[in-house]
DNA sequence: GTGATGGCGGTTTTT
DNA sequence: CCGCCATCAC
C-alpha cells in the first residue's frame, strides 16, 4: 500500500496532525478522529444516525494498516450485509490508494463463518462441500420431519416452528443444550425433539442453515480438543472491527468474544437507537452491556450529524427520547434548521397515496430528482397503493427488497440441478428437480425412494440410482430414473473439464428443463427463459468455479442494483436502514399499523420501543424533507377499517412540525358518521380534480387477454389478464405490471 | 400422476 | 381482497 501524503484535493497536511497519515483524518471531527486513532483495547463507538459511522470504521481499518499495527490478513472486519461489506472494501481500498482487498477477512458474519467452516467442516460432521440451505429449503426440510413425526403442520406451521429453532440458534442453543420443556407446547410439545432430528437430517444431507454457520464455529471453538484451532484464529486476528453492533445476536456476540479474547482489540460500532431486528434475535443488550463485558472499554460518542437539517433531527430526537433504557446520545447539527417535518392526515389510504404523489410531482417540478425521494412503509402490503398511483401518473419508481432474482422458481430449479451436481447428498435439491420437467416420477415414487434411502442410510440420489438398477419399480419409472441418474453421472464427469457456465447451459438443455419453459404457454414463461439465460451468462460467468458460484448464491441473495436510473424508492423501514434521501415520505403512521399491533401484543413495551426506533430510523433517513402521514380509514383485507393517528405522531414536538392545514380531508369539523361501521369511500381528491378525472374520463377500450398494447412508460406489452379496468400486462422488459386500461393504447402485435 | 377449486391466513426478514 | 397450499376429481 502507498501511504498518501496529500489529500484528494491535493492540499499538504501538516505533520503534527499526521499520526495516521492524511487521507484517514481528512475532515474528521474530534470524536471521529479519536475513534479512528484510538490504540489497543476494546472500543465502542456509539454512532448516531448520520454521524459518519462507516467512515470511522473504514478510516480506523486504514489507520491500523498504515501504522503497521497489523497486516491486512490480521484484521477481521465484520458487517451484517453484503452491501456494507462491499462498501467497506471499496472505501478502504480508496483510502489506501487502490490496494487489492481480495483475501482479506472482511465480510458478513455468515460469509466469514462459511469460509472458516469449509476448513473445519469435518469437526462437526460435514464434508467440506456442504450446502448452505436457504430459508425455503429449511422450511421444506422441517415440514418433512414434522410430517414424519406425525405432527399436525396445520396447527403448528413449519414456518413458525423454524422461526423458533432459528431463535434458539441465535442464542447459540443446540438441541443438547435444551430440555424438552424448553419447547413448551410447540409442535405438540415436541419441538426440541424436532430440532434434534432437523440437525441430524442436516448432517445427513451434508448441509447447514444460516444459523449453523455461526453455531458450528462456536461449537468448534469451544471444544477443548480444538483449542489449537481457536488459538490460531485468536493469534491471527490482532484487530476485530464490527459494524452495526446493536444488531448482533447472542451467537455472534459469543463468536466475537471468543476471537477477541486474546488480543482484546475489539472495536464495535453501533447505535442502540437503531436496533430494529430484535424479532430476529438481535440483542440490544450486547451493545448496552459492552462496558461490563469488556472492562476498560473506551466509549466514543459520535453525535454530530451530517445528514439531516435541524428540524428533522430534533423531531427524530424527540421521538426516540420517549424510549427508556438507552445509552443516550443527543444528535446535533451545524446545518440550518431547514424545513419542518410535515404532518398530514388523510381521509384514506388512497388519498394518502394521491397526496404524496402530488408532493412528488411538485418537488420534481422544482428540479428534484426522483431518486432523491423515498416512500418508507412499515409493511409490504402498504406498497401497492403507491405503486398503483405511481403507475397511473407515470411516476417512475422502484420497489426495493421485492422478490429477488435468486428466489424465483426457475432460478431455484436451475440451482437445484447444480447443487445435485456439486453435492449429490443434497436431497432437497434432488427432490426439487426429480420430476421437473415431468418425468412421470410422482410423489408415490419419491416416497418409495426415500424409504429405501432411509433403510440403506444413503442419499435420495443414491437411492434413485439403486432403484434404476432394481426390479422394484415399474419399467417406465425405472427408465426415467435411470436416464436421470445417468445424465447426472455424465454431467459430473464433465465437471472441471469444461467451463462451468457451458456445463450449466448444457444441463439446462439436456435435462429438458429449459425446453419445459419454452413450451410453456403461460405469459411469464418467456421471462423465465430469459432469467435462466441471464443466470448462466450473467450470474455464473462472474465466478471461477461452480462451487464459488453456489457459495455466492447462498450467501449473497441480493441482485438488484439499486443504483442508476431516476426512480422513486419504495421500501420498508427495515430496508431503509443505512440509506439516506433528500426527501422521505413516511405514510401509515396509525395505531396498529405503526406501531404494529402484533409487535406490541407479542413483545409489549419492548416491542413498542423497537417500533419507535423504527420511527427514528425512518425520520433520520431524510436529509432535507420528511413527511409523516396517516389515514383515518384504510382498506384492510377487503374492508374499510377506521384508524387513529399513531402515538408517534403525538410525540413529534409542535415546534418542529408543520401540520397540514387544508388536510385533504373534506369537512374537517364534521366527520361523516358511519352507522354501518364501514366508511364511505369518499373521493377525497377534491383538491385535485385532475387526478380524479384522468382515469375515469378515459373510455374503456375493452381489452381482452392477448391484446397487444402500448404504455407510455413501459412500452409494448401483452395483456394477460383483465379485471375490470385493471389489466395485467407483460411488458417487453419481461416484467408484469398491473395498470389501468386508460393508460395504455392498442398496439399492433 | 397431474390439473382445478376451496380454505385460510395475511409484519418487519441484513444472512 | 389476494395468493398460496391442500385436497379433490380425473
Amino acid at each position: 500500500m502507498q501511504p498518501q501524503t496529500t489529500s484528494r484535493d491535493g492540499t499538504e497536511r501538516t505533520p503534527a496532525a499526521d499520526v495516521c497519515g492524511p487521507p484517514w483524518l481528512e475532515g474528521l471531527n474530534g470524536p471521529q478522529a479519536q475513534a479512528v486513532q484510538y490504540g489497543d483495547g476494546p472500543l465502542l463507538v456509539l454512532a448516531g444516525a448520520g454521524t459518519g459511522k462507516t467512515r470511522v470504521l473504514t478510516a480506523r481499518l486504514a489507520c491500523i494498516l498504515h501504522q503497521g499495527r497489523a497486516r491486512p490478513f490480521e484484521i477481521l472486519a465484520v458487517t451484517f450485509t453484503n452491501k456494507a461489506a462491499q462498501e467497506m472494501r471499496e472505501r478502504v481500498a480508496a483510502l489506501l490508494g487502490g490496494v487489492q482487498t481480495e483475501g482479506w477477512w472482511l465480510g458478513t458474519f455468515h460469509a466469514i463463518c462459511a469460509k472458516m467452516l469449509r476448513r473445519h467442516a469435518d469437526l462437526v460432521g460435514l464434508s467440506q462441500n456442504f450446502t448452505i440451505l436457504d430459508p425455503d429449503d429449511q422450511i421444506r426440510l422441517l415440514k418433512q420431519i414434522m410430517e414424519a413425526a406425525n405432527i399436525d403442520t396445520k396447527k403448528w406451521p413449519p414456518r413458525q416452528m423454524i422461526a423458533h429453532i432459528d431463535r434458539w440458534k441465535d442464542k447459540a442453543r443446540r438441541p443438547q443444550d435444551l430440555s424438552a420443556a424448553d419447547g413448551g407446547e410447540l409442535a405438540a410439545g415436541r419441538l426440541v425433539e424436532i430440532y434434534k432430528t432437523y440437525q441430524r437430517r442436516l448432517k445427513e444431507i451434508n448441509a447447514c442453515d444460516f444459523g449453523d454457520l455461526l453455531l458450528h464455529m462456536i461449537t468448534i471453538f469451544r471444544a477443548p480438543e480444538n483449542a489449537h484451532i481457536l488459538e490460531t484464529y485468536q493469534n491471527r486476528f490482532r484487530y476485530i472491527l464490527v459494524d452495526e453492533y446493536q444488531d448482533t445476536n447472542v451467537a455472534q456476540y459469543m463468536w466475537l468474544r471468543l476471537l477477541a479474547k486474546k488480543s482484546g482489540n475489539l472495536c464495535c460500532v453501533g447505535d442502540d437507537d437503531q436496533s430494529i431486528y430484535g424479532w430476529r434475535g438481535a440483542e440490544v443488550g450486547n451493545i448496552l452491556r459492552f462496558e461490563e463485558d469488556f472492562p476498560g472499554a473506551k466509549i466514543v460518542r459520535l453525535e454530530q450529524n451530517y445528514r439531516s437539517t435541524g428540524h428533522i433531527l430534533s423531531a427524530a430526537g424527540a421521538v426516540i427520547a420517549c424510549n427508556e433504557g438507552r445509552l443516550g446520545k443527543t444528535l446535533w447539527s451545524d446545518d440550518a434548521p431547514g424545513e419542518k417535518v410535515r404532518v398530514f392526515g388523510l381521509w384514506d389510504g388512497y388519498a394518502e397515496a394521491r397526496r404524496i404523489s402530488e408532493e412528488i410531482e411538485t418537488l420534481r417540478a422544482g428540479g428534484a430528482k426522483f431518486a432523491s425521494m423515498a416512500v418508507l412503509v412499515r409493511a409490504g402490503f402498504q406498497m401497492r397503493a403507491f405503486e398503483e398511483r405511481f403507475v397511473q401518473l407515470g411516476l417512475p419508481y422502484r420497489v426495493i427488497g421485492g422478490p429477488r432474482f435468486y428466489e424465483r422458481a426457475e432460478i431455484r430449479d436451475a440451482l437445484a440441478y447444480l447443487r445435485v451436481l456439486a453435492q449429490p447428498a443434497d436431497d432437497l435439491a434432488f427432490e426439487r428437480i426429480i420430476n421437473l420437467p415431468k418425468r412421470g416420477i410422482g410423489d408415490a415414487t419419491v416416497q418409495i425412494l426415500y424409504a429405501h434411502a432411509r433403510a440403506q442410510e444413503i442419499s435420495l440420489y443414491a437411492s434413485a440410482a439403486d432403484a434404476a438398477q432394481s426390479e422394484d419399480l415399474r419399467p417406465k419409472v425405472r427408465g426415467a430414473l435411470s436416464a436421470l441418474t445417468g445424465d447426472f453421472e455424465r454431467w459430473r464427469s464433465l465437471l472441471g473439464r469444461m467451463p462451468h457456465t457451458e456445463l450449466a447451459a448444457q444441463i439446462l438443455e439436456e435435462s429438458g428443463y429449459i425446453q419445459m419453459w419454452k413450451d410453456d404457454k403461460s405469459p411469464e414463461a418467456p421471462g423465465r427463459v430469459e432469467n435462466l439465460r441471464e443466470l448462466v451468462s450473467g450470474g455464473m460467468a462472474e465466478f471461477d468455479s461452480l462451487e464459488e458460484f453456489l457459495e455466492h448464491v447462498a450467501l449473497v441473495l441480493e441482485t438488484q442494483d439499486t443504483h442508476g436510473g431516476d426512480y422513486i424508492s419504495i421500501m420498508t423501514l427495515h430496508g431503509a436502514k443505512g440509506l439516506e434521501f433528500d426527501t422521505v415520505f413516511l405514510p401509515g403512521w396509525e395505531e396498529g399499523l405503526f406501531p404494529s399491533q402484533r409487535t406490541m401484543d407479542e413483545n409489549g413495551l419492548r416491542g413498542l420501543e423497537e417500533e419507535r426506533r423504527l420511527a427514528y430510523v425512518g425520520l433520520t433517513r431524510a436529509r432535507k424533507r420528511a413527511y409523516v402521514s396517516y389515514a383515518l380509514s384504510r382498506l384492510t383485507y377487503g374492508n374499510w377499517v377506521d384508524a387513529i393517528p399513531s402515538r408517534f405522531v403525538d410525540e413529534l414536538p409542535a415546534e418542529h412540525i408543520l401540520t397540514e392545514k387544508d388536510g385533504g380531508m373534506p369537512g374537517q369539523s364534521s366527520v361523516p358518521g358511519r352507522s354501518d361501521g364501514r366508511s364511505v369511500h369518499w373521493d377525497s381528491s377534491g383538491f385535485r380534480p385532475k387526478a380524479a378525472t384522468s382515469a375515469a374520463a378515459a373510455p374503456a377500450p375493452g381489452y381482452k387477454a392477448g391484446a397487444q398494447v402500448r404504455h407510455a412508460k413501459f412500452g409494448n406489452g401483452r395483456v394477460i389478464h383483465v379485471d375490470g379496468h385493471k389489466l395485467d400486462i407483460q411488458f417487453e422488459d419481461g416484467q408484469n405490471r398491473r395498470v389501468m386500461d386508460s393508460f395504455v393504447s392498442p398496439a399492433e402485435g
